[in-house]
DNA sequence: TTGACATATTCCAGTTTAGGAATATATCAT
DNA sequence: ATGATATATTCCTAAACTGGAATATGTCAA
């Protein structure tokens, strides 16, 4: 199989550059037509719009109607499932958590790190 | 043009469902050979090296040889760009942030959401 | 109804991707 | 040197992605 099946997930979506942009924008800006989008951030309807199309799909941003626009909005919960995920990693990443991490450990049970699982 | 660069991007490199599944065993078993990834998340071996290559290009692994393996181990630095990029809208997500940026706003400047640019 | 406006959709081209199979490279043991 | 082991690389194929151009759809105003 060529690929995962697709856009419908978050880490997906937010893999493109121009998507996050679109996010940042949204947050800053609050809800947005397509139009203004894409004036915004410099990039054409038609992109502008499959682009949105794409966040919609994950679930990072909902639409509502209004006359003959569309108004995107952010939806930040589904970015809290790549915050959480990455939090995963908290404790490997800086001089300060390392040391908060050492003393946990040697509080507690052994070193996570430094095990191989073949010889 | 049809798409950016491409693999040194740390969002793309976690794009990939089973690349994710690496660096979390990597985050557990520590430094590990390829050998002993491929076979722990069950895919063939070409497949975790090419894996692990995009990984590194993305610098969120790193190698070391040993003998005839190479241990590839977490560089969980990059994956913090990632959790920070998140935590911007942290403020967006939960009732209790949107209680404290309730209290925070009303202390300070107007809404930042819901204002159109576009009229 | 007609036309302007806002957005979506379709079609196309070039590029990229993941995975499989086979093969190459490097290293250790004998 | 020979063979076994560990990993990387190459070649291939089917699918997917992005962006552009053109077109379709829907909605408001006169």
């Amino acid at each position: 199989m060529p690929r995962p099946p697709a856009s419908k997930d978050v880490f997906l979506a937010i893999a493109e550059p121009q998507r996050r942009e679109i996010l940042s924008l949204l947050g800053r800006a609050g809800e947005s037509g397509v139009g203004a989008i894409a004036l915004s951030l410099d990039m054409a309807q038609p992109a502008a719009s499959k682009h949105l199309g794409v966040l919609r799909e994950a679930g990072v941003v909902s639409v509502r109607r209004d006359g003959r626009r569309r108004l995107y909005s952010l939806q930040a919960d589904r970015l809290r499932a790549v915050h959480e995920w990455t939090r995963t990693f908290e404790r490997y990443w800086s001089r300060q958590t390392d040391r908060i991490k050492a003393r946990a450990e040697q509080a507690a049970g052994p070193a996570p790190h430094a095990q191989e699982r073949n010889p």
